[in-house]
DNA sequence: AGGCGCGGAATTTTT
DNA sequence: TTCCGCGCCT
């Protein structure tokens, strides 16, 4: 039991109480992740079998981390636990039980894209409106409701929900439901909500199945609970409802997924359900100085529906957090790359030390132009992952039809790709084949001259014989030879070898990724079974998880807060605190919105462990044109004595920092000035020292000469005399004696100098 | 059948 | 601005 000894308190206790009911509510940076582990640790260590125990992520990737710390401490044994995301379990789960509710073993997994297409599909067969009946909204609307555990009929029947749909136009949604449903089920495919929505089917209508997983989990945990959707709730609550051994972590502050179903209420009503719960606080923060964590917490506190708790840290108070201001997003972009520059040289710090989070993903191109700039290097975060990839969906979709030909969105990306003069057109006359046929479009083009005349019945035959001939291939050879025997008798292989742009190679090389992971799949010794089918089901859950091909290389890390929960960094920046972008213009009419933004914020300030810097820009380019933009009022909520803003700080800013100093000088640029003037302890900006007037036609120098004794003129600082110089080639910093403010050190590099003698 | 070009839309996105 | 879908033209 060595492990406990690392420990404090209240992570211990929580640890400890292995039995009942159980709710760690985890403050960020208290070592959550510490206790999930050595709680596991300690279940298995004080004689529960790993087999018992069921332990529920969101993310693959910390499933992943998490068996290796529960690893370190009690070895191989944890390579039994049922550990992994929602998604991919149950997933599981519904495979080895999918007859009980009529699907194939080997469904396909529609991602988001294959959902929208399909949707597609139907709302131009049925000849909708696809403005009023937007893909996106259609999806989303048929997603909430399936998270709610609402069935398409049920939609249909729902009085509130068809009067709703109704007064908007929409009276068609609930059969446009419908009709997806039965298609993703023609189909053998589940889409991702569908995964949580089945096993709530299944559960609910096999109590024989229920009662087996209730009794083989015994024990259950559920990471990142304020992020559960109904769906989850009650698949856990079910599973659990025997032993109630449920123990579910998570931080209501930290809740940022409700856009996607995620219902706060789980975690702040998780006491009604459990009258005997026993509740854990961890309300230690060991990442962040206190700065930081007051500032988090002043935010915070404007919301009116959370959990009580008091995070603090005892770390050092550190530096106070710094709002800077851009007068554009380019210009925004230029300020945080240059202090990364100067924070680095003065600290002697990595890049790696250093991310910049923004709200939008659109942010990020003003960043990294300006990065490019200045020779910073960077990694951005998110975006496309590897197998969002089109030519790696393409290739998996011919693995998908091998195992699954009735998987209709697979079939339509690849029944014409590489081009086999299958068009439009005659793919829209096999879905209408397929739907006088009462059959899927597979069962069509197997036997196409039945059913098409013989100018499309020709090309989609040749079709169906090659992928049955993939499926021959694939029942015999390995993984890795039968993936291999696809890509090249598909034609996708020399399609893409045949293309020689920059993008073309890059798509190749994806490919042999692709197909080297598999190779690796093929010869794993741990698994009995290694086929492509195999492969295949993990394949659809798997994200960006993680393809980083150089994860140790120095760079700055650019990501959206969503992103970036979870992570910590030294110094961070949050950009873009303007209203309408942070909050977002979609949150500013709802209370609970708004309240989701602000948590949103909260993520962000507290990934910082040393410094944090939050800049926004006065005007910037949205969609085409420049608008002017409005401080955030995320930013009059920060309590002003965290901030360093008022006079007598703002020079201890200047000498720890001369960057900003000079920041401060340039033309139109007004740094580090609060927003609007505020009462309280806040000086504003009138209050700040009258600034030099530069002499007439001031112009900075070529200081790259410059030495001890000589007479300067500083644009705001006024005259002074230099005194000393030190470092080398870029970071040149020279302690000049100013007759207005007396001994400051600038570096040559940014300050703005006019050589008098 | 397929390519190009126009027009409209546009948060966040663990699975 | 950028991305994507649609429709016209070849």
């Amino acid at each position: 039991m060595e492990y406990l000894k690392g420990l404090n308190p209240s992570q211990r206790a929580a640890v400890e109480q292995t039995k009942g009911p159980v709710m760690i509510v985890a403050g960020a940076g208290s070592g959550k992740t510490r206790v999930i582990t050595y709680r596991v640790a300690h279940l298995i260590r004080t004689g529960v079998d790993p087999f018992n125990l069921l332990v529920l992520t969101f993310t693959n990737k910390a499933a992943k981390e998490m068996r290796n710390r529960i690893m370190d401490v009690v070895g191989s044994e944890a390579k039994n636990i049922w550990m992994g995301t929602f998604h991919s379990v149950f997933a599981k789960i519904l495979r080895f039980e999918a007859n009980k509710i009529g699907y194939p073993t080997n469904f396909t997994i529609y991602d988001t894209d294959d959902s929208k297409s399909l949707i597609r599909s139907i709302l131009k067969e049925q000849q909708l409106d696809d403005k009023l009946y937007n893909a996106n909204f259609v999806y989303n609307r048929i997603s909430s409701a399936k998270n709610n555990l609402i069935s398409a009929a049920e939609y249909q029947k729902n009085a509130q929900i068809q009067s709703e749909d109704f007064s908007s136009g929409r009276g068609r949604l609930g059969e446009i439901y419908h009709t997806y449903t039965q298609r993703c089920f023609k189909a053998g495919a589940m889409d991702f909500d569908d995964i949580l929505f089945k096993t709530n089917v299944l559960l609910r209508e096999h109590p024989d199945v229920l009662y087996k997983y209730q009794n083989k989990f015994k024990y259950l945990m559920v990471d990142e609970y304020q992020d559960t959707n109904y769906s989850q709730y009650l698949i856990v609550k079910k599973l659990a409802a025997i032993n109630e051994n449920l123990c579910v972590v998570g931080d209501d502050a930290q809740s940022i997924y409700a856009f996607r179903g995620a219902n706060i209420q789980n975690i702040l009503n998780f006491e009604k359900d459990y009258p005997d719960l026993k509740v854990f606080k961890l309300e230690q923060n060991y990442r962040s100085t206190q700065n930081i964590v007051n500032v988090a917490n002043s935010i915070i506190a404007n919301n009116k529906n959370q959990l009580k708790k008091n995070v603090f840290s005892e770390n050092e108070d550190g530096d106070k957090i710094k709002i800077a201001r851009a007068f554009s997003d380019n210009e925004e972009g230029k300020i945080v790359a240059e202090s990364i520059i100067q924070e680095r040289s003065l600290k002697g710090l990595k890049y790696q030390d250093f991310a910049i989070l923004y709200r939008t993903n659109a942010q990020s191109r003003a960043m990294e132009e300006a990065l490019r700039k200045l020779n910073v290097p960077y990694k951005i975060y998110g975006g496309m992952s590897f197998y969002q990839r089109k030519e790696i969906k393409d290739l998996i979709a011919y693995f998908r039809l091998t195992f699954n030909p009735n998987d209709e969105e697979a079939l339509k990306r690849v029944i014409n790709y590489p081009k086999r003069g299958i068009g439009d057109t005659s793919m829209e006359r096999i879905i209408i084949a397929a739907d006088k046929n009462n059959t899927t479009p597979w069962e069509i083009i197997k036997d196409a001259p039945s059913y098409l005349e013989s100018r499309t019945a020709a090309p989609a035959g040749g079709f169906a014989t090659m992928i049955q001939s993939f499926q021959a291939v694939a029942k015999h050879q390995s993984a890795y030879d039968a993936a291999l025997h696809i890509a090249q008798h598909s034609g996708l292989l020399k399609d893409l070898y045949s293309d020689k742009s920059i993008e073309g190679l890059s798509r190749y090389e994806n490919i042999q990724e692709l197909l080297n992971g598999i190779k690796e799949f093929s010869e794993r010794e741990d698994l009995e079974e290694r086929g492509l089918d195999i492969f295949m089901q993990d394949v659809a859950l798997l994200t960006n998880d993680d393809n980083d091909k150089n994860p140790d290389a120095d760079t700055v890390s650019l990501m959206t807060i969503h992103s970036a929960k979870g992570l910590e960094f030294p110094h961070v920046y949050i950009v873009g605190l303007e209203e309408n972008l942070f909050p977002s213009q979609m949150s500013v009419n709802s209370r609970s919105d708004l309240e989701e933004e602000r948590r949103l914020f909260y993520v962000a300030i507290t990934r910082a462990e040393k410094k944090l810097t939050i800049s926004y820009a006065t005007s910037r380019y949205r969609w085409g044109t420049l608008t002017s933009c409005e401080p955030s009022r995320f930013i009059d909520e920060i309590d002003a004595r965290y901030l360093e803003l008022a006079y007598g700080e703002q020079q201890k800013s200047i000498e720890r920092n001369p960057f900003f100093a000079d920041r401060l000088e340039s033309p139109g640029v007004d740094s580090f000035s609060k927003p609007k003037p505020k009462t309280g302890a806040l000086k504003t900006t009138s209050m700040l020292p009258k600034a030099h007037v530069p002499s007439a036609g001031f112009a900075p120098s070529d200081t790259s000469g410059l030495q001890v004794g000589m007479e300067v003129e500083h644009e705001r600082f006024g005259y002074g005399k230099v005194i000393n110089i030190e470092g080398s080639k870029s970071d040149i910093k020279a302690t000049i004696f100013f007759k207005e403010l007396g001994q400051k050190q600038l570096l040559l590099k940014f300050a703005k100098l006019r050589i008098v003698t």
